[in-house]
DNA sequence: TGCGTTTTGTGCGATACGGTACACAAATAC
DNA sequence: GTATTTGTGTACCGTATCGCACAAAACGCA
């Protein structure tokens, strides 16, 4: 185990083959495209370059992998949100640029694969309570960042910035699940760009 | 085969045990839970109290029986919004209607299973076109619903029937993906309120 | 060099999975 | 009563699945 306090400059025992994010950002395009359930480990393990054992004991059985990669995947989204609704311009045109960024990612060829919170998660959330909480927490997350800038904006005080944040964040699930049934980005950017001047009103 | 021109009264062979409406019913709780990948056809079949045999000659392999279900489910769907949407009152009194229904279905006890295009259909696109398309199609057939009812109704003509039905359409599909991950059905139903007025400004 | 620790690689096990073969059952037509 | 058609029930098939056992490899430390 890698835990605990370490001392020594190199851990005792055989050095990993692989780096973590790396196996993370390989599995993340097999859950990405087929889901948790219809995922096999074999064919996770071959995406990693791993053995099953290896991955196996690198991360815990299938679904705390899964819960692993969601978590990156979530991270890294947030992370990218914030970091568009943190540039120039008015909060209007950050809103607009965010929405942009996520359908090009959601719409991206060959597979136009959507969001993996929303496009992935949410059909095990009955069964498998943990990843339902881990969604929940990022979509949380997302939502934060957006009332973030709206309340660090020059926008009437109402609605809220939280109000404005849960509308933002609802249209944008609603283009992830569009974009992986198929609908074309042209159709969701004319969409989105309709949304931002109802949602800053 | 029961397809062709009957003359006789009843059609030769062995008649089916079953109600195909009835099975439907009862497999669609199955998949409307586990999604299509994890719903093995055994349990769908415990759940239809049929044999596998007996499944598959009437319905085909598990695909089509999801797509069965799946268009079974739709098509209620549409119906219902339809009925709600031509009550009385006003269309922002319909809408918040059509609201409340579709939320009190998506949260109903004992788990809170959403909506299952959105919820089921979406995760298995990439991989299964067929099931894309008729999720696309009853897609198309709430927004349709949605924008006959603004069409008829005396709100502003911008901006358009079609553009408020869509993002009366996001709403509801968000609401559903919140609902399976577990939003509380009063957070749901605050977070409705306030969007009718938004579509119906 | 030997021992302890951690990781990798090969192979295995038990079970589940989707789909099917075929005998028998239940009906109609003649 | 027999032939034909359609449906049900039991058993089977080939394969896939997830997780694990254990030997060997690769390191640190004394």
């Amino acid at each position: 185990m890698r835990t605990g306090t370490e001392i020594s400059k190199k851990p005792r025992g055989r050095p990993r083959a692989f780096v973590a994010a790396e196996v993370l950002d390989r599995v993340r395009v097999v859950f990405l495209e087929k889901g948790f359930a219809a995922a096999s480990v074999d064919e996770l393990a071959a995406a990693a370059g791993l053995n099953r054992p290896s991955l196996y004991a690198a991360f815990g059985d299938k679904e705390q992998l899964y819960i692993h990669t969601l978590r990156f995947y979530g991270k890294k989204s947030v992370e990218g949100l914030d970091s568009v609704l943190a540039g120039p311009g008015t909060v209007e045109q950050r809103l607009a640029r965010a929405y942009k960024t996520a359908i090009d990612l959601y719409t991206a060829p060959p597979h136009r694969l959507g969001c993996m919170i929303v496009g992935t998660a949410a059909v095990e959330s009955p069964t498998h309570p943990r990843i339902a909480a881990v969604a929940s927490e990022l979509l949380a997350a997302i939502e934060k960042s957006l009332e973030q800038a709206f309340a660090a904006s020059d926008l009437a005080p109402e609605p809220s910035p939280a109000a404005r944040a849960r509308m933002a964040g609802a249209i944008m699930y609603a283009i992830a699940i569009r974009a992986r049934l198929g609908a074309r980005p042209a159709e969701l950017r004319a969409f989105a760009a309709s949304m931002v001047p109802v949602i800053c009103r």
